[in-house]
DNA sequence: TTGAAAGCGGTACCAT
DNA sequence: ATGGTACCGCTTTCAA
């Protein structure tokens, strides 16, 4: 954008040249704008000559024309456009994981994946926000939808919705993702190692309740009946937050803590290791999501281990359901939780 | 497509019902489309009976509307898309908490981000992508545009163009991220602290080259002309990798390591410690991106850290931006690379 | 207060 | 081998 000095202009903004369309094209080629889409889109159903084809190519290079996406798929009346709502929390690494396979796989099926920001919407509003964009499929990672959302996006023409949550939605392909069932293993783990005054850790993160919640609520009940008891622990992801929680470790008689998952679990032990507690000696602790980091600690973290889909599954099953969207929802139970026990418990 | 219906149809797909649309609602509501567009949008400079405003919520309810966003930004010739082309590896947890503070704030000021996956396209075809779906903005995370690409996005409607990325883009706003710089600081570190045979990991993985390249090249140039010398080290991302690079470290003779970033770091140096070298004092290690683990581990690591934009500052530069198209590209130097000295070197 | 109609940028049918 | 044109769903003048 060149100032021109000598212009006065007081209100002349810099002449946004207008975006060239494919009429633009047309006419700079001199032919029909039904020629400059056949050529553009190599339409097999018409022929046109070598040197009008070169024409057309020409024009639209020299305009720097780009078709218009929007347009396009709504003269369609679809698109290829797998929607999925983007977290209310950053992700975690099992969590990026996945969503790359995912995308990877599913553009090799040649959809587009795109991940949209919803904050602030919930329920409802976000459903008929992410309707609005008219997705061939969604996958809601976290129970945000019921019945009705289903509802909305397909009439709006969502051939397929996958929740990826713990119950399954009415007319939504569900992948059974249990959170419950992880707090729920993690106690039994500590139970069965003979662990009575068991701490479960709950991030003071927003947003993390979601996921926290869930495992704080499986752990509570799979001790319930049982002469062991459950004590809440909020936790911020900062050292200083650990220390503080670790200064009042001997006050609160634990022998054993389920840390959320394996970052809290990292940051918990090391607070507790300064303080002079030993794991598992004097506390045993498990984390979850089996990352890599427990498997290099010293102690070696016990860890639940949650299983996402893969993402190429994943993506066969949202291309099944596209394909036929006809067929009764499909309820995958995510292969629960599994403990995989090592030093720390 | 109407289906004849007293076509005998033997495939009778579960007869999709037409999306509705705001005609739809209209009829219903015995109203025009143009009514129902100002009761649905409450458009001020119109005023709408109240009785007709009930019928056309009533109508819009029963009939389940969505509205097209596509076909309303089409009509509106812009939308508030900001587009942000996915990473070609998985996100870290500095990037993913970026990405959703960039998020939040974006949405705060009334935009809409969508993280557009675009595996496979690359250079100037990855811009034609991004250009049809007519973005306001576009943040562009890799070194993965050129002025070509810039100027095909802002003939496309784009107002900003921002790249994250080591080098500015003629036309676009640039966050200066230098990789080199990382590199580098790791290098002149070691070297600082009497290391002279310093190993560089450079992952295995796919994709990483993009980060990795700068880094590794970042820190042979600082060691040039020096008494230093530079080993590329390749390593997977797995125990099994990290035991057979330690396995050969005596050969290796190194007794320093720029472990690419804080997880390679801790990766290598648990398989470092376990083969029987210590840290420091055999073998100096520092890692980069000042993640948490770094502070947690024993000893503690030592780590080049990376300044990304915080998420509000970027996207109040992406709304200058918008509503200044004319304004030059600003550039951004990310406070480059800072040393975090930790017991780890 | 409401309706008719033009038009946003493409695509695809039907002529020529 | 090409061109004319209706139409996708919505917004927005302009009239009534």
């Amino acid at each position: 954008m060149v100032q021109i000095p000598n212009t006065p202009a007081p209100t002349k903004p810099p002449a946004p040249r207008p975006v060239p369309t494919s009429a633009d094209v047309a006419r700079l080629a001199g032919v029909s704008r039904a020629t400059v889409s056949y050529v553009l889109n190599n339409t097999s159903a018409v022929r046109i000559s070598e040197p009008t084809r070169r024409r057309v190519h020409e024009a639209a290079r020299e305009l720097g024309y780009v078709p218009h996406a929007a347009a396009r798929s709504l003269r369609a009346g679809h698109s290829r456009v797998v929607l999925m709502p983007t977290l209310p929390v950053p992700a975690g690494p099992l969590y990026s994981q996945f969503v790359h396979d995912f995308q990877g796989a599913l553009s090799r099926l040649d959809y587009t994946v795109v991940q949209y920001g919803t904050s602030g919407l919930r329920g409802d509003d976000a459903a008929r926000a992410w309707a609005e964009l008219r997705p061939v499929a969604v996958l809601v990672p976290t129970p945000g939808i019921g019945p009705e959302g289903v509802a909305v996006l397909k009439r709006s023409g969502a051939r397929a919705v996958v929740t990826l949550s713990p119950v399954p939605v009415e007319g939504a392909h569900a992948l059974l993702l249990d959170h419950a069932r992880v707090g729920q293993s993690a106690a039994e783990h500590l139970h069965a190692r003979g662990r009575r005054r068991i701490g479960v850790v709950v991030p003071e993160e927003p947003g993390m309740e979601i996921f926290s919640g869930p495992r704080l609520t499986g752990a509570r009940e799979a001790l319930r009946g049982t002469d062991a008891t459950v004590v809440e622990l909020r936790l911020a992801y900062t050292q200083k937050s650990a220390a503080a929680l670790a200064a009042r470790w001997a006050d609160l008689g634990l022998d054993a803590v389920f840390a959320y998952n394996d970052e809290y679990a990292m940051l918990l032990m090391r607070a507790l290791t300064d303080a002079g507690v030993r794991i598992p000696e004097d506390t045993a602790v498990i984390g979850a999501d089996d990352l890599m980091l427990g498997r290099l600690l010293r102690p070696t973290l016990s860890t639940v281990r949650i299983a996402l889909p893969s993402g190429s599954e994943l993506a066969a099953l949202v291309d099944r359901a596209v394909r036929n969207p006809g067929a009764e929802p499909e309820s995958h139970p995510l292969s629960g939780a599994t403990v995989v026990h090592r030093e720390s418990s």
